[in-house]
DNA sequence: GTAATATGTCTCAAATGTGGGACATATTAT
DNA sequence: ATAATATGTCCCACATTTGAGACATATTAC
C-alpha cells in the first residue's frame, strides 16, 4: 500500500511532462486518488515536483549505467543505451526538457544540474570516444548528438502512445535512425 | 502599433510550448506589456490560445507549402521541407505537440485537426512517393519518419537555444541526421 | 474480529489567477 | 499643437487552485 506515493510520482511526471502548471486535481485523477490523498503525501507542488525530478533523475542514471555496464562492444554500448533511452520513455523525455526550459539555467555548481549532467555524462564521453576512434561522424558536436539522441527518443516514445506499435520494434527503428544519424 | 497583438502572438506561442497552462502574467512579461494591455487584446485565455492555434497552423502550412514549390527535384523538395521546418521553429514543434498531448483525440472531421493534416499531407505524400520510387527507405512507416521529423526539428529547434549555434549549420546538422535516419 | 492504517467526503480559508472599469500618461497621425 | 489611439497604473470582483482539519469508510495486518 506504500506504492501509492510511487504511483502518484510515475503520474505526475505524465501529467507535468505535457503540462507543468497543470492543476493537482488532474495528476490526483492519473493516479486515481483523491486530491485529498495526494496532500497527504506531499505537502505542495513543489515537494511534488521535487521527487518527480529525483525519481527521473535516479531511474535514467541507472538505466544508462546498467546499459553501458552491459557490454565491452562500443556500438553495442551505444545501442544499448540509446534503448535505455527509450524505455525510460516519459522520464527521459521530461527530464531533459525541465533541463532546457528557457527560464533554466543551468549551471553545473547547482546540485541538480550536475545530478543531470553526470547522468549524461557517461554518454557524452562515449560518444567521444567513438568519435576518436573514427567510428562515428566527427563533424557534428557531442551537444548536437546529444539533442539528436533526445529528439529520437522524445519520437519514439510518441510512437508508443499508439499501442499498435511495438516497443522492439520502436526501439530497432529509432536505433536504425539514430546510429546513421550520427554517421555511424 | 498593431503589431502588438502579434507579438502578443509570438509570445504566448513561446510560453505555452514550454508550459501549457502558463499564468497570463508569463505571457505579457515575455511580450514585454501589462496583463491589462493583454486582456484589451483577447477576451481570455481561450481566445489567446485559439490565435496562437491558427497562428502556427497558417505559418507552418505556408512554410511547408512554399519549400515544396520551390523546387521539382523530389530530394531536394524533402531537404526544403525539413528546413521550412527547422526555420518554424517553435511553432512547428508546438504544432505538433499540441496535436499528440494525452487527452487530444485527433479526428479527421474536426475543423482543427482537419487543418493540421492538411499541413502535413503534402509531407507525408512526398514521403511516400519517395518510397515508391525506391529513394528512401521502405521498412519504415510514413508515421514513424513524421514523428522522426518533428523529433529531429525540435532538437535543431533546441540547439539553436544556444545563440553560438548558427541557423545555417543546424540546419546541415539535422538535415545530414534526418536524411541518413530515413535511409536516404 | 479487532486494531491500525489508508483513503474518501465534506468543508473551508488562504493564495493565486482572471477579466475589466476608471483614469493618467504616452505615442502616433494629421 | 491637437485629437485619436495605445498603453500603463491602480483597483476590484470573481473564479480557480491549494492545503488542511474533522470525520466516515475502507482496507490491511495480526
Amino acid at each position: 500500500m506504500k506504492d501509492t506515493e510511487q504511483s502518484i510520482i510515475e503520474a505526475a511526471i505524465l501529467i507535468f511532462n505535457e503540462d507543468l502548471s497543470a492543476p493537482l486535481e488532474k495528476v490526483a485523477e492519473k493516479a486515481q486518488i483523491t486530491r485529498r490523498t495526494l496532500h497527504r503525501y506531499f505537502k505542495d507542488r513543489n515537494e511534488l515536483m521535487l521527487k518527480c525530478k529525483t525519481e527521473i533523475r535516479k531511474a535514467c542514471h541507472k538505466a544508462m549505467q546498467k546499459a553501458y555496464d552491459s557490454t565491452e562492444d562500443p556500438v553495442k554500448r551505444l545501442e544499448y543505451m540509446f534503448y535505455a533511452g527509450v524505455e525510460c520513455g516519459t522520464k527521459d523525455t521530461f527530464l531533459h526538457k525541465l533541463h532546457t526550459l528557457h527560464d533554466h539555467d543551468h549551471r553545473a555548481h547547482d546540485k541538480e544540474c550536475a545530478e543531470y549532467d553526470d547522468t549524461f555524462s557517461v554518454w557524452k564521453s562515449h560518444l567521444q570516444y567513438l568519435q576518436k576512434e573514427g567510428l562515428i561522424s566527427s563533424m557534428m558536436t557531442v551537444e548536437w548528438m546529444h539533442q539528436l539522441f533526445q529528439g529520437i527518443v522524445g519520437a519514439s516514445v510518441s510512437s508508443r502512445n499508439n499501442p499498435k506499435n511495438d516497443l522492439e520494434v520502436v526501439k530497432k527503428l529509432g536505433w536504425f535512425s539514430f546510429s546513421r544519424g550520427i554517421g555511424l
